[in-house]
DNA sequence: GTTGCCGGGTG
DNA sequence: CACCCGGCAAC
């Protein structure tokens, strides 16, 4: 239980939210519905949607963010050439920033295999922050994890970007940017819609996506983290491109992972060759990718949608589709079942007192939303 | 057989 | 409401 402490993901959507998919930024301000108090796992951020985030609530930002941006635990930084030492963290950002840019242009094979190659680490990387987690986060133990007292309060369902897992690793890539184990550049890319700018610093897509997207100009300090809901980062590891990626895929599944969202990374391609630039670039289809499967989700908890399992993202024909054309099956349908583990098989019946709520009850599990039904929820198809 | 979770029951 | 489970469909 806690021994392993969840980072503080946030499964995402706790309920279903009337709106499945976005289709603009700038969709309607819809005041979401919110759970006014789900079940433990009422927040999440699953992947959830990405659909407008015009006005988006932000699921519980402040929960993730403020865990991560404590102390922090950067694993330690960018692996960034080899002659910059990790002082302040602060400023890694910006070199860091710089330098992988740097790296970027140069390396062809960040273009090529994006995909796969992120997704690999699933299981040390982004999870190793939250254990690492200061010490005033308290535990978030208990049964659930903080997160979802933060995720309902905050806001319920918003219109969470695209991907969900994303978020989980790079909130925390806030405040401290981390690399992986070998040389590894983060980037941070823009995931609205449109989009797709990426920037080198954390706190740089954060304010690019509150004053450009959000339309706030509330500084930093102030926000709540909404931010890490629209952006994604990148690492992008020199190694793994080369073509180590797959076996880093490998997992745990004991305890180490996250616990709430296992969902790694994902993929972006094509986003790669445009990290050169610092500023703007054209969205790639990146977005696409990722955007499109998880239109589903509306609600959103970044966590949300993705699917723990789901590393590969799209391709899930039932997932991708479904946001699609929800009229085939949406009617009839159960649902494609998720592809991805949920709380039962992540944790095991034992440790059932770690399943998010959803799972508890028996219903839809809310941490690791794999493939579920987007549109409308028919949910009462069941036939039954 | 296992897993996910709908649909409905109970307190 | 929260909490739980029967039972079915997808695996």
């Amino acid at each position: 239980m806690e021994a392993e402490r969840p980072p503080a993901p946030g499964p995402a959507c706790g309920h279903p939210s009337p709106r499945a998919a976005g289709p603009e930024p700038a969709a309607a301000p819809v005041s979401v519905p919110a759970p006014p108090q789900g079940p433990a796992v009422g927040g999440g951020l699953a992947g959830l949607q990405f659909s407008p985030p015009q006005e988006p609530e932000p699921r519980a930002p402040g929960t993730w963010a403020g865990a991560a941006a404590g102390p922090l635990t950067p694993s330690a930084h960018i692996p960034v050439p080899a002659h910059r030492a990790p002082q302040g963290k602060a400023r890694l950002d910006e070199v860091m920033a710089a330098a992988a840019l740097t790296s970027l242009s140069t390396s062809p094979l960040l273009l090529g295999p994006p995909a796969a190659g992120f997704h690999a680490e699933p299981g040390s990387e982004p999870w190793s922050e939250p254990p690492v987690q200061p010490p005033g986060s308290g535990s978030g133990s208990g049964g659930d994890w903080g997160w979802d007292l933060a995720s309902e309060q905050s806001s319920p369902p918003t219109p969470s970007p695209p991907l969900p897992l994303e978020a989980a690793h790079f909130l925390f890539g806030e405040p401290a940017p981390r690399k992986r184990k070998g040389a590894v550049q983060v980037l941070f890319q823009c995931l609205w819609k449109r989009c797709g700018e990426v920037l080198g610093t954390a706190s740089g897509m954060q304010r690019h996506i509150r004053l450009a997207h959000l339309g706030r100009q509330a500084e930093p300090e102030q926000s709540d983290g909404e931010e890490d809901f629209y952006y994604t980062e990148l690492d992008i590891g020199l190694e793994v491109l080369a073509g180590g990626l797959s076996s880093l895929t490998s997992v745990s599944p004991t305890a180490s992972l996250p616990p709430a969202f296992p969902r790694l990374e994902l993929p972006e391609p094509p986003a790669l060759p445009s990290l050169l630039r610092p500023l703007a670039l054209s969205p790639p289809q990146v977005l696409s990718s990722e955007a499109h499967p998880q239109v589903c989700r509306p609600d959103h908890s970044h966590q949300g949608c993705l699917a723990p399992a789901r590393l590969q993202v799209q391709p899930s024909p039932a997932g991708a589709l479904e946001p699609a054309l929800p009229s085939t099956r949406g009617a009839s349908l159960r649902k494609p079942r998720g592809d991805a583990k949920k709380c039962r098989k992540a944790y095991g019946v034992q440790r059932r007192d770690l399943w998010c709520t959803a799972c508890r009850w028996k219903k839809a599990c809310q941490r690791f939303l794999g493939t579920t039904r987007c549109p409308g929820r028919p949910g009462s198809q069941r036939r039954k």
